[in-house]
DNA sequence: GGAAGTTTGGTAAACGTTTACCACAACGGA
DNA sequence: TCCGTTGTGGTAAACGTTTACCAAACTTCC
């Protein structure tokens, strides 16, 4: 049907050896006029070589994992992008895992890639267990953690400095002039949760701020629990003035139960977030929160799979990645430009 | 390194046909003695067959490529989930190939979705180009289109009614009591654009209004894109009291620039979006849209192309799925349950 | 006019499966 | 006794590549 290598050699006359060397641009050298009959064939026969009997031969797919917990999660599809961007780039093409934190999905996931030789396998989740780690490890198929790293496991990571995200936003607040700040966490279980809990209990301290455990309370980094928490929140009297939620979608929870109440952001509660997802500046008041490079943390993810899959490796890296501010509207430190915009009302 | 099916037959003392008619669990009887020996070898050497030696043999990847514009685009990860799930169950894995709308890259992917065999393709985009399409014809690899369709073209597809959409939203707003009632519609080369103008249109019609050209104005399915269009509305006088943006994101967009200058919703001017993206539920106040069953769609895609995969093709088939009004806040549609709600401020 | 490279090309053996054939044994019926 | 089945297993040829070897045919260089 589709036309082989061996077609490509029986209409140029040369043996499948020569096409193969002309299509791969191999070292062993062919004399131009006959590379020139291969590649009017392959032209005339519109020949594509076949990958998967390539991978075969080579023990290669040209194909990494990744796997994450929920592609609809805004957080990750920014990532995603980074890391198919540069495997492209490279010829990878990247077949896309939702296990949506359940560990039995994730198990046979790891079993469908192993059986089709992936080269690599990118973790953007914190449903990482050790045993499974283990298993791979086993099979020797390089992996690089993404956004969540696993305390105490020997593997390339590329993160973001989540505590001194954490604190930026805190010193912020603090540098508005609040002191009662509120804390909504996320799932205290998560290494990415304690880190950003320990930078809002620093940079507390470092403003000589006694931390109130009554201002902190977990969420479940969805709006929902958001929503819920800085209910909590509000009944604490005083209440806080201000409140830093471990994630975007936690905060434009917190929004919604601050504005239910009639309430205003910032005026009467500033809130700030962490990940700067897209809809962090389409809410209402624009949601100041701590960028997470999330393109760039999926290329830089992907690139360090690449030199592993060929061998560079030397120890486990871990990569850590700035953290940025983003200053919009919801804590207030704009007040004066916002002035000048209102438009009088028709 | 990795055991091989000769491994295993030379462990369990059989043949590899043997093993392969175990692990296949094939038509050709093997004696429930031998099977159990070949088991157990399979299990104490960890054996796992190699997909890819078995797709060159077979002629087949057990992959699937999803083509969308951007996965970033909130629209697409529930379409992505659908498609991944189904095919997750039936051994498929998919690969996600993001075009940016970029022509040059959809043909890259194309070509090297190809060159890997995949057994189908599932088209979530409107960038698909009858040239693309006429290619893969000729190579004939089944194709599926999801939620944006290409006109007249003989390709199977799932889709949500558009037009009755449309329809619906707009006849809500009427039933309501609007009749100044504007339109943002997406870019108008799209059919989905056309089809949700011609709801809209009709709506209108049917209820006697008059439409007024004034009032519809075209964006491009991004909130900025609704946001501007909306300052366009806005100034026009009488403004219409209500607006319908064709998606989500545009709404949300219109939303910002109706509270910018000062105005109310619904108060002063009523919004209704399409789509029903996660986000809709999450915006002050809660946007009133029509949802497209998304996940669905996907996992109808899916399944439509396994069929076709396996051959079970008739005439091209056109799959319209119904959408369905979710009333929200946006609207003022619920008044009287909104007034119960407010809490005292602290 | 050789010996010793260089080009340049072909042959055939992998890579890890599946599967069409063949073979042998046991069995049942005529 | 012979023959056709049926059950069970092995042999080896694909699938479409890549690549280690080999082998002519040309250089060069004495």
């Amino acid at each position: 049907m589709t036309p082989t290598i061996r077609d490509v050699a029986r209409k140029a006359g040369v043996s499948v050896a020569t096409v193969s060397r002309v299509v791969n641009e191999s070292a062993h050298k062919v004399r131009e006029e006959t590379r020139q009959r291969v590649l009017e064939a392959i032209q005339a026969l519109g020949y594509q070589p076949n990958d998967v009997a390539r991978g075969l031969k080579k023990r290669t797919s040209h194909t990494i994992g990744l796997i994450v917990p929920d592609i609809s999660n805004p957080f990750y599809p920014a990532i995603a992008r980074g890391i198919e961007d540069v495997a492209n780039a490279h010829g990878y093409a990247i077949v896309l895992c939702n296990t949506y934190e359940d560990l039995a999905k994730e198990r046979e996931y790891l079993s469908l890639l192993r059986r089709r030789w992936v080269d690599g396998l990118i973790f953007a989740t914190s449903g990482v267990n050790t045993k499974h780690l283990q298993w791979l490890r086993g099979h020797r198929v390089p992996v690089v953690l993404v956004a969540r790293d696993v305390e105490g496991l020997e593997i390339d990571a590329v993160l973001v400095d989540n505590f001194r995200g954490a604190y930026l936003a805190v010193q912020h607040l603090i540098g508005l002039g609040h002191r009662r700040i509120g804390f909504i966490g996320g799932p205290s279980t998560l290494h990415v949760s304690q880190e950003r809990r320990r930078g809002y209990l620093q940079a507390l301290d470092d403003a000589g701020i006694a931390p109130d455990p009554a201002y902190s309370v977990e969420g479940n980094f969805r709006a929902e629990g958001g929503d819920s928490a800085m209910q909590k929140l509000l009944q604490l009297s005083p209440p806080p003035t201000a409140v830093f939620a471990a994630n975007d979608l936690m905060a434009i929870g917190a929004m919604n139960a601050i504005k239910r109440v009639g309430l205003r952001i910032p005026g009467d509660v500033a809130v700030v977030g962490f990940d700067d997802i897209p809809f962090a500046s389409l809410v209402e008041p624009r949601l100041t929160t701590v960028a997470q490079p999330k393109y760039k943390m999926g290329a830089m993810a992907m690139t360090l799979l690449l030199e592993r899959i060929e061998g560079k490796g030397d120890g486990p890296r871990k990569i850590l990645l700035e953290p940025e501010l983003i200053v919009r509207d919801s804590c207030g430190a704009r007040e004066k430009e916002a002035e000048e915009i209102p438009a009088p009302p028709p």
